[in-house]
DNA sequence: TGAAATGTTGGGGCG
DNA sequence: ACGCCCCAACATTTC
């Protein structure tokens, strides 16, 4: 017997089923209700390597979600407007709900989709789900975007709070006859090399496991936040990013859950949700962000860009340990501190004169929590070059970083095994260790572990000397 | 969400 | 007792 048409509700990067606005708007109207993921082959850019493998995952956990409410999730590819025209015409569908998505590039990719929609009858609705706060109505007194974030975010936190979550629906009517590709299809998985294969001992991707990780978080860890955040050896952060990036938790959810263990809207915590806040209301504001200087002068600026430097500091093999374990613990689980982010940029950028465009690109395809506002963001923050971003002139040491936020060199430990056996004294700089130590912990410099690929002190004079010669052009 | 250079102050060693 | 130097500790300025 064929089903009454259904609700399709469209999801993106909303991979959940609580909170969600449009699939609870659609469990209301009392119809069969067809959630539909789309492989889009018309993406603005296609997603990167750790970002794939965790949609995988991801996808497969809403399956079951979708399963347990009874209305089992369809996978198709294809141009979006394609594949729901066809989708509605397959089932009879007269109304399409999603969750709105504010990159602009995405939003033009959705405007053609109700375009054909609607061209074909249909109703088309959105719903607001990824955000605190709408972009629209977040603007100075003069109605502009705000580009500095302590202004915005003040703004943010003088009007009423953002809602409570919505719960999860209750029971869906599935709607039937419809079949869809198998999610291993989709090849989003690697095979060889299976250089994800850490991946799964830091991560379980799911609503499921981030409401898990959200709990503990709030309950246990958040308390002492402010105090370790920029800890990478103590694991002081909450890593719901990911789970962020791909909606499987709404920043609502984060935000409610972290004001009820009193967390203040002040405090260090939801800043940061600020943070990313902010950075997709920028992104949304001015798109071209994603890859042009948002500072029109830093378009001149002389970068080396150097290939072989580029190789070494993708390996994680710069001789500045606290680069180097950064950059292996992002190749080998797909996440890396928000502190050591700062720091590999500030290396990459100013130490190397690498385009921050090319390190934005690593990032892209390696981090499982590759999010194209927060990503361009932080890049144009670390490089100097965004409005609101570090001045240039502000350039990390590797050595201090190292030495401030890992004092007994366990993180180092942990990432770079050929340095484990020096003692902390060196172990944030081997090269400075005289050879019977370096010989008693194994180390050979230059052959288990490189000696620095640039010069810090050197290096960070060049980077000044050409933001000078910018300054002076310009 | 920086680091280095430069300036200032004050205590202690020492002739 | 005094002036001088050194240097640590802290503050300010500069990049």
């Amino acid at each position: 017997m064929a089903s009454s048409p259904p609700i399709i509700v469209w999801f993106r990067r909303d991979l959940r089923v609580t909170d969600n606005p449009a699939l609870y708007e659609a469990s209301q109207r009392g119809r069969p209700v067809l959630p539909v993921y789309i492989l889009e082959e018309d993406a603005p850019r296609p997603l990167g390597g750790a970002a794939k493998w965790w949609l995988h995952h991801s996808l497969s956990a809403l399956k079951r979600e979708l399963v347990c409410l009874g209305a089992p999730l369809l996978l198709r590819r294809g141009r979006a407007a394609d594949v729901l025209a066809h989708l509605a015409s397959e089932s009879g569908a007269t109304d399409i709900l999603w969750n709105q998505r504010y990159d602009p590039r995405e939003m033009a990719l959705d405007q053609t989709v109700t375009k054909v929609l609607v061209g074909l009858g249909r109703r088309v609705e959105s719903f607001k789900g990824a955000l605190l706060f709408e972009p629209a109505e977040t603007t100075t007194q003069n109605g502009q975007p705000f580009q500095i974030f302590t202004a915005f975010w003040r703004q943010c936190l003088s009007k009423p709070e953002p809602s409570r979550p919505l719960p999860r629906p209750a029971k869906l009517q599935e709607y039937f006859g419809l079949s869809g590709d198998d999610l291993a299809e989709w090849r989003l998985l690697p095979k060889k090399p299976d250089w994800a294969a850490g991946f799964a001992t830091s991560w379980t991707p799911g609503e499921d496991s981030a409401d898990a990780r959200l709990t503990d978080f709030v309950e246990d860890r958040l308390a002492d936040y402010l105090s370790l955040r920029n800890r990478p050896d103590l694991d002081g952060t909450s890593r719901l990013s990911a789970h962020l990036a791909f909606g499987e938790l709404s920043p609502r959810q984060v935000w409610h859950a972290a004001r009820m263990n009193g967390a203040f809207p002040e405090d260090g915590f939801l800043r940061q949700l600020g943070w990313r806040e902010f950075s997709h209301h920028m992104l949304h504001q001015f798109p071209a962000m994603a890859t042009t200087p948002r500072r029109a002068r830093f378009q001149d600026f002389p970068w080396q860009d150097d290939e072989e430097l580029w190789r070494h500091f993708t390996l994680g093999q710069t001789g500045y340990p606290i680069v180097d374990a950064a950059m292996r613990a992002l190749w080998e689980t797909g996440w890396m501190h928000n502190r050591l982010r700062m720091v590999v940029g500030s290396f990459l950028v100013k130490d190397l004169l690498i385009p921050w465009q090319r390190g934005e690109q690593w990032f892209w395809d390696t981090l499982v929590d590759a999010d194209p506002a927060c990503n361009a963001c932080g890049w144009q923050w670390i490089s100097g070059c965004g409005i609101e971003s570090a001045p240039y002139f502000r350039i990390f040491n590797p050595l201090i970083q190292g030495e401030r936020f890992d004092p007994d060199g366990q993180y180092l430990r942990r990432w770079l095994p050929e340095l484990s056996g020096l003692p902390d004294r060196f172990i944030h700089r081997p090269w400075e260790a005289p050879p019977t130590i370096l010989k008693k912990a194994g180390v050979q410099l230059g052959r288990t572990y490189p000696p620095p690929i640039v010069e810090h002190a050197k290096a960070r004079d060049r980077a000044l000397e050409a933001f000078a010669r910018l300054r002076l052009v310009h």
